[in-house]
DNA sequence: ATATCAGTTTAGAATCATTCTAATGTATTG
DNA sequence: CAATACATTAGAATGATTCTAAACTGATAT
């Protein structure tokens, strides 16, 4: 993808070299899910030495943009989706890893939200023995 | 409950003077969702000077037994949940607040595990808007 | 009861992911 | 090529959690 720019700027982000090279790697068409320490170990085997301050920025700035989601799976990192559709998880303690659930799955049953309150999304993850 | 201290010794944990005043709030009929820091809150205002080291190590231990659950809905503090039995939640961010799902869900749709994993649970997060 | 010992509590240090700071660098626009 | 706004960076700070090691206490045996 050399259009890359093309769709940082349609983003509203400058697309500095760190910016792209992160893109490029993050919307090369395959989705994934990164931490920020997956991401920095990526990049070093790239031979891109971006500092950590920046990837954080940038998943972050790529989150604030859209083309993140983020997810809270475990409470000592934060996964950051590449894929931004509605979709659920499976997801593997031992391996730590999570695999998309694109089918579309629907959940019965569900009680009314409290006084005041309206569902946002509804979040399915199927934790994994093995 | 004055039997809190035969709770805590079925439960192959010593009854200390601690662990009783942890027990008795946590465990007094009505469910609920805590952190480190929200029960460090509440033993203070009950005047339990309680390190903040001991709560910790209490939720642990008690999590260990299998008395309370651990959830990871945010990744910026864990939650711990008197209500043992599956179910599932909804979650409102602004509130940081947490409500059980007590009735029976079905999850209709799922596909199957990748190869040699078996599904362990379903959970189930319901985010509220507002 | 008292002694003994394993298990517990605690203050404070350490850890680790993440965020912040503030100085330096760079993309954009004219 | 300026000028300027925005981005990158190293390193410090933060904050939840864990660890350490010393003092304490509940359980058990004399
Ligand atoms: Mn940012
Ligand atoms: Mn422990
Ligand atoms: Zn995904
Ligand atoms: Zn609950």
């Amino acid at each position: 993808m050399k259009d890359i720019k093309h769709f940082l700027r349609q983003n509203s982000l400058r697309p500095t070299k760190q910016r792209v090279i992160i893109a490029n790697y993050l919307f090369d068409g395959v989705n994934k899910h990164v931490t920020a320490e997956t991401l920095s170990n990526k990049l070093l085997k790239m031979k891109a030495g971006i500092s950590l301050a920046t990837i954080y920025n940038t998943l972050h700035d790529f989150y604030e943009k859209g083309l993140l989601k983020k997810l809270m799976i475990n409470s000592e990192r934060i996964y950051f989706d590449t894929n931004t559709a509605h979709h659920h998880h499976f997801y593997s303690k031992k391996d730590q890893k999570l695999i998309d659930i694109n089918v579309d799955m629907k959940v019965s049953g569900l009680p009314k939200p409290p006084k005041n309150k309206k569902i946002n999304k509804i979040e399915v993850l199927v934790h994994l023995d093995n």
